[in-house]
RNA sequence: GUGGGCGUAGCUCAAUUGGUCAGAGCACCUGGUUGUGGCCCAGGAGGCUGGGGGUUCAAGUCCCCUCGCUCACCCCA
């Protein structure tokens, strides 16, 4: 290489290559495909959103916001680090709420935390997000984890389903205060991690990894048991709901979030073939967010975001590979006039329809049959001199290396034809 | 922010205790078939071994620094 690349993308940030990028467009066709089964409409919100958007919503002491965050100097703008917060301040400020009591929202696309990148973590990430605002009915917390479930199942891989319930305003706490004298009797028994997330964020002790901190959560008080009235009640009516819908789940009294708007639901897709990293999706209810953000009152909501890099990591370690595209038809040239002949019909083909290929750089016969080849070419269309004198190339099937003689300058209805089959 | 591992051709990786060690496979190009792909055969191009400094008669190999990648912790999709 006589030029020295000096500029490389940035830390945690990648290109997604050709190569790549069908399974992206499979992963994307697939959620297509089932959130609109599920009555889902797509919304896109802008990349950039006022910082305190941000802040109130996933919480002022977050980590995600306290240090992750890329925010502009004049500290006022940033760049979103999840999509939940945009797509309510979206749905409050276009009035979503009074077109339709219930709405149900997808998006797709980048979100950025400046974090240390690691297996399937990356500081541009991608994320497919769906929401449901404006209903708090249980069935409808089974119904998302359904949904979530079937997309798995259609992009085949395999995950599970872990559940938990964070209880409420009202009932966290209580549990909280009980939590944390649970802890503090024990201090000594834990990790400088867990000592320090006493103060800081107790629940996160319960999913801590080391060993001698799992002893000792392991008898930890939980919240299944402290749920208020309302709460436990919700609680049970989910899982009667995904009983119902046959979906398979584990209760996980040790499941954290977090962002600090969840209450109640929670849940995670969980998996093991990503190292360190094994949500593949997450998410859960936020009934007090959209009132919280200036949206109407009392106005609950749930949703979940899956991360579209680990996907894609699983389905490349879980699934064979995807077939690659086909074109409909290569075009080789020989000579020039063969090449301009070529030339022209490519556009004509290409504007009914066809997809075309063909090389400019005057390569041998041989060169342009192995680009057909590995075009994954149907059909190539050989245009000599000898033929064209007479108006004609030659139309080999790649398959079966049939070859027969058709038109290319008066029309190219033999070759539509031939395509047609 | 903290800790571990690794940087050799576009990709995946070799190179005995420092001593022809700059290699292989895949991919690419050309030819075998003056005009026919996949298989095969022959040949070719492609590297200041991440960068800098040091030790040595001699460094891809050892030491230091630096940059980068990666995995993990924290945290999280």
């Amino acid at each position: 290489m006589e030029i020295i690349l000096k500029i490389k993308a940035l830390k945690g940030f990648k290109d997604i290559v050709p190569d790549e990028i069908e399974l992206w467009n499979f992963i994307d066709k697939t959620a297509r495909s089932v959130f609109e089964r599920f009555n889902f409409s797509e919304i896109r919100m802008p990349i950039l959103e006022a910082t305190e958007l941000f802040a109130r919503s996933i919480g002022e002491t977050t980590d995600i916001v306290e240090k992750e965050m890329y925010t502009f100097p004049d500290k006022k703008i940033t760049m979103r680090p999840e999509a939940t917060a945009s797509m309510l301040r979206a749905y409050i400020e276009n009035g979503l709420y009074a077109k339709k009591p219930v709405q149900r929202l997808f998006t797709i696309g980048p979100m950025f935390r400046h974090e240390r990148p690691q297996k399937g973590r990356l500081r541009q990430f991608h994320q497919l997000d769906v929401e449901v605002l404006g209903s708090e009915n249980s069935l409808v917390d089974a119904e998302l984890m359904a949904m979530g479930a079937l997309f798995f199942n259609e992009l085949g891989i395999d995950v599970s389903l872990e559940l938990n319930s964070l209880g409420c305003p009202e009932c966290r706490p209580g549990y909280r205060k009980i939590l944390i004298d649970y802890i503090t009797t024990r201090l000594d028994n834990l990790c400088s991690d867990c000592k320090r997330r006493a103060h800081t964020n107790p629940l996160r002790v319960l999913d801590c990894k080391v060993p001698g901190c799992r002893e000792q959560i392991k008898s930890a008080p939980s919240v299944q048991d402290h749920l208020c009235q309302g709460c436990r009640t919700h609680f049970d009516n989910v899982q009667k709901g995904l009983e119902m819908l046959n979906i398979e789940y584990s209760l996980n009294k040790f499941m954290v979030r977090g962002l600090d708007y969840y209450c109640k639901t929670t849940f995670e897709f969980i998996t093991g073939d990503l190292g360190a990293q094994s949500a593949v999706a997450a998410g859960g209810r936020y009934d007090g967010l959209i009132e919280e953000l200036g949206g109407p009152k009392n106005s609950p909501g749930i949703g979940f975001a899956m991360g579209v890099e680990r996907i894609v990591l699983l389905l490349q370690q879980q699934k064979s590979v995807l077939e690659s595209a086909e074109i409909d038809l290569y075009i080789a040239g020989i000579g020039e006039p063969g090449a301009l002949s070529g030339y022209r019909l490519a556009h004509q083909l290409r504007k009914e329809g066809w997809s075309v290929a063909m090389d400019h750089e005057g390569k041998s016969l041989k060169s342009q049959m192995k680009q057909a080849d590995k075009a994954n070419a149907r059909y190539t269309l050989i245009i000599g001199e000898s033929e064209l004198e007479k108006g004609k190339g030659l139309l080999r099937d790649m398959k079966n290396r049939d070859a027969e003689q058709v038109d290319v300058e008066l029309s190219a209805t033999a070759i539509v034809n031939r395509l047609q089959q």
